[in-house]
DNA sequence: AAGCTTATGTCAGAATCCTGACATGAGACA
DNA sequence: TGTCTCATGTCAGGATTCTGACATAAGCTT
């Protein structure tokens, strides 16, 4: 097939398995009426309760501007709620409703479905490898 | 439970790798006054000239109406050109001009020094391996 | 106490990208 | 030949995200 340059750089490969999974997760997530974006924020917020927004933001990969306004969403929709004044601070902790922690919990099911599938050729030692060479390269990007 | 954690999910640290990138190929395409699909696309065109609007749409992972839109800049700014007519069906063969060719030589010796310092932390068996873990995550997906 | 720094939430505007739709050109096939 | 299917380029509209900017609140330094 094609063999040229660009399949053999790091970067490029990375942005196709992203694009895969992106896709093949919105399939998935939308018979739960939930974007990509917003069950990534459903899941911090599952792990870690009364998170604000500006955490949210930074530990999703988006901007303040982009997780309020999804935050907004998630909140008419029910499944997120946040005090309407800060207690500390301007920091706004948002925690997921019941309705919201159970959206989580069936369309974790089947994202973590598709991780097993997409990770299916590696067993569990060469996924541990994978994972320490993803992190250091974000850390030699970032530090 | 902390099997259950976003950071040792392949997914996560992926999306995490891919923003760091991101961001780093954008700071440094900015001197070269190129976005980071612009450069994708004018990589793609160097590396395979002729190809059409929806090819290059494909590949660089858009929608052919992003690629568009982003043809136009490119042409406008004297980077890349098109024939008025299609000589074959419907398809525009696109290419490179001198200066498109010249600006992407300067922009990838930037790319590759962001490419090779993400990838520091591994030999090249081991980014060989990678780059093979990384395409059969990819198929796993699409096919 | 006063000022500086940092972090947060928020508003306004623009840029980017996508979904949906339509017409055109080429090849396949009855 | 006529029709069907598929791919391509393009238009219109909306959704998402970003950049830039501002005011507020807490901690720290002087």
């Amino acid at each position: 097939m094609r063999q040229e340059d660009l399949g053999r750089l790091v970067g490029y490969q990375l942005k196709r398995v992203q694009a895969a999974l992106r896709a093949a997760m919105d399939d998935t997530l939308r018979a739960h009426r939930l974007t990509t974006p917003q069950y990534v924020c459903l899941e911090l917020l599952g792990q870690r309760p009364g998170l604000s927004n500006a955490e949210l933001a930074r530990d999703a990969f988006v901007t303040r501007q982009s997780m309020n306004a999804m935050l907004q969403n998630l909140q008419d929709a029910g499944l997120v709620e946040r005090p309407a004044s800060a207690p500390h601070g301007r920091a706004l902790p948002t925690r997921l409703t019941p309705l919201g922690a159970s959206r989580l919990a069936a369309a974790r099911a089947d994202v973590l479905a598709i991780e097993r599938r997409m990770t299916s050729a590696l067993d569990e030692a060469q996924t541990r490898i994978l994972l320490a060479q993803l992190d250091s390269m974000a850390t030699a990007l970032s530090g």
